[in-house]
DNA sequence: AGGTATTCACATGAAACTATTCTCTGAGTTAGG
DNA sequence: TAACTCAGAGAATAGTTTCATGTGAATACCTGT
């Protein structure tokens, strides 16, 4: 503890402002535990998911090459946690003939289009591609010779692969299944996971049938599960005594009302600490909980707003304004066409350029699919067919989201 | 009264376009031998 | 002659526009009683 020693020899003034956070008893053991993207040594109730994941995937340690996976489950059902427990201890097993390659399709900038994909599997490889400029198909050959020169089985995961084929097609999965065929030192397994359980159904049928080899189906954590999970994490992650079982009980519950998420399980007591923490206090109570309830909510809906490019948020402000004054008289919703004046009248006052209403109907429906709106098409007879949309936001955090909104535009 | 046709106000889909960023290639230019 | 420069052709990508087609039900319009 270098600090210690730096203040006990008074090389820091004792009056300086950090000292006394420094001196209040820290409220964590080990936060990186309290994240939802850890892998913990030991994955709890997934005995049977692990137990059928491994049997699939053993052949790769005989130098087979696996079927391949699907993988489904809602959110927070320990999917993607699973899969990288399991592709770690295949690793520690073998390591010289087997590749495993973890890809994440929705992150953006890396994986959400078919040329990037195979420009991250390159990476992967330790070929750098240029972001731009060359044809996909390039990409493609190089990938394959690579693999073909390293004669090993690899296994790539593709989670939230049902993002990148909404976005791009199933092209780029046949072509990959494909390539086994070709190959003839290497072979290829991918294990696709996705929340979406009806996905599979909308594949192309070569695909369906070549991916959909193996299925692994994940089911949500009940709240008692949920509470093992968390007081394993726990253990790990605080000192003892910082949560009571109230505490754990209040987190467990509101994520098993959530279909299981254990994300947010962890989530909720991380940041219950971090409030407790922060005000001070030694313990986590229930109340930290309620706040951080709030908290993850707001800091969402806050972060995608702002993350959201101008246009979004011209529209967003324009169905604020209109529900707010009410245009619908005091009902609290709008139509489409309310919003797209709303929005004209927002981009003169800001000088921003007026986008058609046929692009603006996309913007709504975005802003619906980030859980910001809500909308639902309604058709009104003899006056047309339009969205009814309403704000799916409480009033505290619709007051920020205006606040935020209205200090990038004049309004 | 009951049935059918219209009509509205958008929704939804597909394709094409724009602008930006970047690679590749080959022609032209330059400098050194 | 090798090295360098530079313009033009192509690609990927994001964000839009244009054009075309779809759609649910309140109303208008008929029809036969």
């Amino acid at each position: 503890m270098w600090i210690v020693e730096k203040i006990l020899s008074n090389k820091i003034m004792n009056n300086n402002i950090f000292l006394k956070h420094l001196s209040s008893p820290s409220i964590f053991k080990d936060k990186k535990v309290l994240s939802s993207s850890f892998v913990p040594d030991q994955i709890l109730h997934r005995e049977q998911e692990i137990e059928s994941l491994s049997k699939i995937l053993a052949p790769a340690l005989k130098g087979y090459q696996p079927n391949n996976i699907f993988v489904y489950g809602t959110v927070g059902t320990g999917k993607t946690i699973t899969i990288k427990f399991i592709l770690n201890q295949l690793k520690e097993i073998e390591k010289t003939k087997i590749k495993t390659i973890y890809i994440n399709c929705k992150m953006k900038k890396v994986a959400d289009t078919e040329y990037r994909l195979f420009a991250q599997l390159l990476k992967e490889h330790g070929v750098i591609v240029p972001d731009t400029g060359l044809p996909t198909d390039v990409l493609y050959r190089k990938f394959f010779d690579i693999v073909e020169k390293e004669e090993k089985i690899v296994i790539i995961v593709l989670d939230e692969i049902d993002a990148l084929v909404n976005k791009v097609g199933d092209e780029f999965l046949y072509n990959l299944t494909r390539m086994n065929s070709e190959l003839k030192r290497s072979q290829i397994t991918i294990i696709g996971i996705t929340n979406n359980l009806s996905f599979r159904d909308n594949l192309d049928l070569r695909v369906k049938s070549s991916l959909g080899e193996e299925e692994v189906l994940f089911k949500p954590y009940n709240a008692l599960q949920l509470k093992d999970i968390l007081k394993k994490r726990i253990e790990e992650g605080f000192n003892p005594g910082v949560v009571d079982e109230a505490v754990l009980n209040k987190c467990a519950a509101i994520a098993a009302q959530e279909h299981g998420d254990a994300r947010r399980a962890l989530d909720l007591i991380r940041v219950a600490a971090e409030i407790a923490e922060r005000n001070g206090d030694i313990r986590v109570r229930e109340e930290h909980v309620d706040i951080a309830e709030q908290k993850l909510d707001m800091d969402r809906v806050i972060e995608t707003i702002k993350s959201q490019p101008k246009q979004s948020q011209a529209v967003l402000l324009a169905i604020v304004n209109s529900v707010c004054n009410g245009v619908c008289n005091n009902t609290k919703t709008v139509l489409t066409g309310d919003v797209f004046e709303a929005y004209q009248k927002i981009c003169a006052k800001n000088n921003i350029n007026v986008l058609t209403q046929r692009r603006i109907s996309d913007l709504i429906s975005e802003l619906d699919m980030l859980g910001i709106i809500t909308s639902k098409i309604i058709s009104k007879g003899r006056y047309g067919r339009t969205r009814e949309i309403t704000l799916a936001l409480s009033n505290e955090v619709l007051n920020k989201v205006r606040l935020v909104l209205q200090e990038r535009f004049e309004s």
